[in-house]
DNA sequence: TAGATTGTTAATCGATTAACAATC
DNA sequence: TAGATTGTTAATCGATTAACAATC
């Protein structure tokens, strides 16, 4: 199909593209040229007008692009006109930091469970979501109809929530673990990985500092 | 320098290449070839080659790279050798959550500070590290030879505490939060941002599922 | 019409990979 | 010597960017 032209590349940039552009509709503005895009996000501008025609946006030649079009239509593609409920595997710390996050539930992905297998957890409640066993994990994605999974458990455990996961016919991970995890190829994993990031950062602090990009697309404005 | 040969695409595999060979030199295996290592890391066995030829590391033909020295010279690289204290902004959730996460310490990142602007919390201790005004960072900085911030505060504050990460001479940064920091040429960032990961695996599940890459390179093994 | 800006082609750049001579 | 594997060249691939005709 026609989406075998949308690089990862690009699509890495949809979420910076959609930050900016939310901030420009705050302050009114109407259109926005690929120029001011590009300087917002700081990229090249021919790679923003690249980047939208594969996504078959179109903008007015004299003009720029209609803001409100563009979060609409960036919005339907990275799949934010509707929720994606979540379920985060490990009610330890970072599982309850996570739960206590609200702004996951604003951008459309509401933690609806916690799972963990220490029974003096099971059935409390962080931040108002529910601590269910592991155990009862198939059941609950099918109840709740959750749509990704996170793995917020120590490392050793990876392997297997993902397993768990993956019968549970979750289609979409995000690992927090420091080890990867094999799955197979419907479904989609992202890893964070703190302890990565913090030694690719003493890797350039060591060295007389070039300068690195978070989340492997150039995030951050220079 | 010769330094800049090496690409930011090789810097993000050496923490993968590095995990691996931990294992392999629990294993006990003394050599390994490019191709036996390619493939635990998923990458091309090229790509390995080219890789550490660019750190100037040297295998022997016929035989392989003698583990214990790829990851003592990998380590080298990537700063391993010595330690990195941290400063966490912010003993919210998130930041209590890293307190806790031992695996930091572990990997020589160890968390000497915690920073927060709530009296409620100044003086009190998470997980045996204490909590300080944010007014006392340039001090403590100092005091401690804290090396790395982490922004872990609400999104807003995210700017103002990397000015103030910046003044106190801290040279390398890990954003949590949803918004870019500008800093300095001399500062390093990176960003870790859930609801971009979220957003990112939410497309490719809307779609016939491609397969998707933790933190810009292939980490996950397919 | 004159100015602005898109949409797209062609050039460039950089990273990956195949292939193979060198050599252990 | 025969087999294995590196180190590196050259080819390939894909992404970025300059440039400009199209057109609002």
């Amino acid at each position: 199909m026609s989406s075998s032209e949308i690089s990862a590349a690009t699509v890495g940039r949809l979420p910076a593209y959609l930050r900016a552009l939310i901030e420009l509709a705050g302050d009114e503005s109407a259109t926005v040229s690929s120029d001011h895009l590009a300087e917002l996000v700081g990229v090249n501008p021919a790679t923003v007008r690249r980047d939208l025609a594969s996504l078959r946006i179109t903008g007015t030649r004299g003009v720029g692009y209609d803001v409100k079009y563009l979060v609409f239509e960036i919005s339907v593609e990275l799949g934010l006109n509707q929720e994606w409920p979540v379920a985060v595997i490990g009610a330890g710390n970072l599982g309850r930091a996570l739960a206590n996050y609200a702004g996951l539930t604003e951008r459309g992905f509401p933690i609806r469970c916690l799972f963990d297998t220490d029974q003096a957890k099971i059935g409390t409640e962080v931040a108002g979501i529910p601590v269910r066993h592991l155990d009862d994990l198939a059941g609950t994605v099918a109840e709740l109809g959750i749509a990704v999974g996170v793995i917020a458990t120590p490392a050793d455990g990876a392997q297997e929530v993902a397993d768990a996961l993956v019968s549970a016919g979750i289609g979409s991970i995000l690992n927090f673990t420091a080890h990867p995890i094999i799955v197979p190829d419907r479904v989609v994993v992202r890893r964070v990985d703190i302890a990565t990031e913090l030694q690719i950062l003493s890797f350039y602090q060591q060295r007389g500092v070039g300068t690195s990009t978070g989340t492997g697309v150039p995030l951050e404005v220079r």
